[in-house]
DNA sequence: TGCAAATGCGACCGCGCGGTCATATGACCG
DNA sequence: CGGTCATATGACCGCGCGGTCGCATTTGCA
């Protein structure tokens, strides 16, 4: 957790240290990540930055934990209540992608703790994330089970399909459809307005088809 | 490339390198695996390590897009030719699960590059791996398309989709199946005995079912 | 205005890393 | 045996890191 000085911060000082984070640790690993720099970048001194968190640790959990999803909720704001399941499904991906979107720095931040490392914390944090991304997915497809729209078989294994799916999977087919990669896109503004909210709900609605009809052809489907 | 001295090496002492090698670019990013520990537990001085490869990237990137695919090759053996495409794509799933369960380590050292990193060459690694991949499920697919089993209509996408699924999808599901956290998975023989090779045939067909149909109800399906 | 508490600050520390190099070793050969 | 060449080796280098510390500066209050 920062420090209570790190509230008190001057707004424009404290902005300056949270957004040189945020590229930071968007575009490199938490190990490969270097508060030295960070700090440089934001011309504020590494000691005063140790004034402000415990250490190198705390200021990436909280990035990841606390500011990441205050930020995303901000954006992604109340969700539209759809009638049908399959709609409300295609908008919570919608939703998604317009966040990835548009701020790619911080849909990467997270994305960035699945890195495989030895730091133990860093693992946790990973999980925590993942489970709470992953219960709010249960849930959703929890209504459609419920309003019969959903197969029920196995919700858990059908949940980690989805996620996946509209996780690593959607960002493979953004990144192929925008053709660049991805420090391309975060460094770039102009990628990133090729993919307008009209294309957006076309992929959406690909990728919900492909999870409702799944990909067997019509004819000869068992 | 490594050196011919490498290759001149005692059977022995080049085994316990890679095996090191292994060990450590499974455990960690590329980053933050040290070539010093990799030396130090396989009882090579740095020094000779050096006379072997060119550097710490020599050695992952011989390891990544030589060694590993070799052994794959080894482990996978010839595709048994089904008659069915969707028989064939549960064995191509199946054999895929098998080498993550069999060969945990060498599994996680391809996915390991795919670590979101600031060292460009890595990333140049990563896509040519994620690519031959990527070609490889493409074929399988357009097998399924040809004989008319699998929906034609975007090849491209179904075939990420798809990739992702079998990928970090899988293993996250065989994960939470087994209850356990990646680098246990890695430390631990025993907990992979428990995904044998009947629980891995069910689940292979549990992938392909969903891929084939999607979650959408039975009765509801427009 | 003066003092104490909070904050700013940058030089400094120890560490482990990737990588180098001078020298030692030993196999092979005329 | 002497000389040559491939190889082995570990001390060593420079670097940037995470983190610390003592002093300068500012702030808030009596």
């Amino acid at each position: 957790m920062p420090t209570n000085t790190f509230f008190r911060l001057p707004e424009e000082r404290r902005e300056r240290l949270v957004n040189e984070a945020i590229i930071e640790f968007s575009e490199r690993s938490y190990t490969e990540a270097s508060l030295s720099q960070i700090a440089r970048r934001a011309s504020i001194p590494k000691g005063s930055v140790y004034q402000y968190f415990e250490d190198k640790l705390d200021l990436y959990r909280w990035l990841l934990t606390e500011e990441a999803p205050r930020r995303k909720r901000e954006f992604i704001g109340a969700a539209p209540r759809e009638e049908d399941f399959w709609a409300r499904l295609e908008t919570f991906i919608e939703r998604g992608m317009a966040f990835l979107v548009e701020h790619p720095r911080l849909a990467r931040l997270s994305a960035s703790a699945a890195a495989p490392t030895a730091v133990v914390e860093v693992r946790g944090l990973y999980k925590a994330i993942c489970d709470a991304g992953l219960a709010e997915l249960r849930a959703v497809l929890a209504e459609g089970a419920a309003s019969g729209d959903l197969k029920t078989s196995d919700l858990d294994v059908a949940t980690r399909f989805v996620s996946t799916l509209i996780g690593p999977g959607l960002t493979d087919v953004i990144l192929q459809e925008l053709g660049a990669e991805l420090h391309e896109v975060l460094a770039s503004d102009n990628l990133r307005k090729r993919l307008n909210s009209r294309r957006r709900r076309a992929l959406a609605q690909q990728t919900v088809l492909f999870i409702r009809d799944g990909l067997g052809a019509e004819g000869k489907r068992k």
